[in-house]
DNA sequence: TAGGAGAATTAGACGACACTAAACTCCCTG
DNA sequence: CAGGGAGTTTAGTGTCGTCTAATTCTCCTA
């Protein structure tokens, strides 16, 4: 009955995961939380800053003790290094385990767009909690039946099953200056209202425009599609919104 | 800050379920763990009978005392009748949650091989992860894509998702008589080694054929496949797990 | 440069789930 | 019909991940 008992430990959902050698070769299964913090200090830590305890807890909706705690047992992981009182940072193997979670979610965001008829304001939930659930596998099939996509349907790289992520330089349509031909390349909201709205007006990844004016005192931008003429005016709030590729002029 | 804090313990995974009236209307998000004893317990009492405490725990890789006191809690949901000593029952309730996991699972197994190109000795780990995170909507949507399939890969029924699910009655091949004329239904192993070697031989969901002979003591039973004329011959043990449905003679 | 405001951490708890060891029940068999 | 063994439950722990309250640290500003 021992060795069955033992068994079934292992067996069971990981709650120690059970490191025998370094972290690196069989991924030990991170839990759910543990990817969620991955994420939010990935995101939170742009260019070499540390994430602070404070903006992980708000953008978990966590309480700020819990991040505290978490970011420690992440650091005796390995998974981030930590200066207390500072904030964050992802070690390699963090940002690893990070990017590979994103991979997920982004995949995932963009089978159930094209293959399964969700609208791209719906799908951010429902990858936020399969990405914890699907396996590697089925993710790089998912991949080569969307053949292999760069980009998710909001204009986020995916990064590549290696752990590469594209990185571009994105200027924003609230401060592109008027007569900037563009290319939309990435919408950086989640909430549903806005992304219905974008998209109703034509305002979605891969639009080319021309900057046709903008207001003064926080006013709109106006637009115009490249290839058909049409002209869209664009307010403030939506427009930091919209993150472009520019041929400069 | 308080109503902040109180929208925070909401959001986040539900360790209470927070019932607000009976269990019906909108589904108080049950954990993976609750899901799977219901699963088990289903499995487990066919036509009336009771799951026992040992049954759920062998099959769930789990102490005795851990289902004891699951049983208890799952009681008090309302979602399993349990009499102490004895064992436990599904409630329609718990039965409906039972059926809404199996039809996630079953959804999900039949979508990763025909959309995804999984062999049919690889999906079952694969969906049992998934079906505690995937919503109902992409499994609705899976099943369209799958033109509202009856039987997942195996030959399980596919519970509807208003919560019925087919029961026909099955012969093993293994005590049908010789003679019979029968069509292969249901392939009750989720065992990758036999699997790949019965889908090796032709042996899956749809294939008709006679019995041809069966040799005593325990032997083999041999098949000849219905339109082709082919002859295949089954050991006991494979033979049990083919449930057949039958034109008797 | 001494407060203080704000952020971070420690302290203490709790709920969900799992485990082992020990006690208890039920029922079968001698 | 009285053990005794299989099966079940109780008792006591541990871990993960969360919380609130209280404490400690940092750094800006008066």
């Amino acid at each position: 009955m021992n060795a069955q008992a033992t068994r079934r430990r292992q067996t069971r959902r990981s709650q120690t995961p059970a490191r025998r050698g370094p972290v690196r070769p069989s991924l030990p299964e991170l839990s759910r939380s543990v990817e969620d913090y991955l994420k939010a200090v990935y995101h939170l830590s742009d260019q070499g800053a540390v994430a602070t305890t404070k903006d992980i807890a708000l953008r978990l909706l966590v309480a700020a003790p819990s991040v505290s705690i978490m970011l420690k047992r992440l650091a005796t992981l390995g998974l981030v290094k930590r200066v207390p009182y500072q904030g964050a940072q992802l070690t390699r193997e963090g940002r690893q385990a990070a990017l590979r979670t994103i991979r997920r979610h982004r995949v995932l965001e963009l089978y159930l767009t094209r293959h399964l008829g969700f609208a791209w304001d719906t799908v951010h939930d429902e990858a936020e909690r399969l990405e914890h659930a699907v396996s590697d596998l089925v993710i790089d099939r998912m991949a080569v039946a969307l053949d292999n996509p760069r980009y998710d349907p909001h204009g986020d790289p995916i990064p590549s099953a290696d752990g590469t992520i594209e990185s571009a330089s994105l200027v924003s349509l609230a401060t592109a200056p008027v007569g900037s031909e563009l290319e939309l390349r990435q919408v950086t909201t989640q909430d549903p209202e806005r992304l219905r709205f974008l998209a109703g007006h034509g305002l979605m990844p891969g639009l080319h425009f021309t900057i046709a004016d903008r207001q003064p005192f926080g006013g709109p931008t106006t637009v115009r599609f490249r290839p058909t003429g049409a002209v869209q005016v664009v307010g403030m709030e939506l427009a930091q919104l919209l993150m472009c590729l520019g041929g400069t002029k």
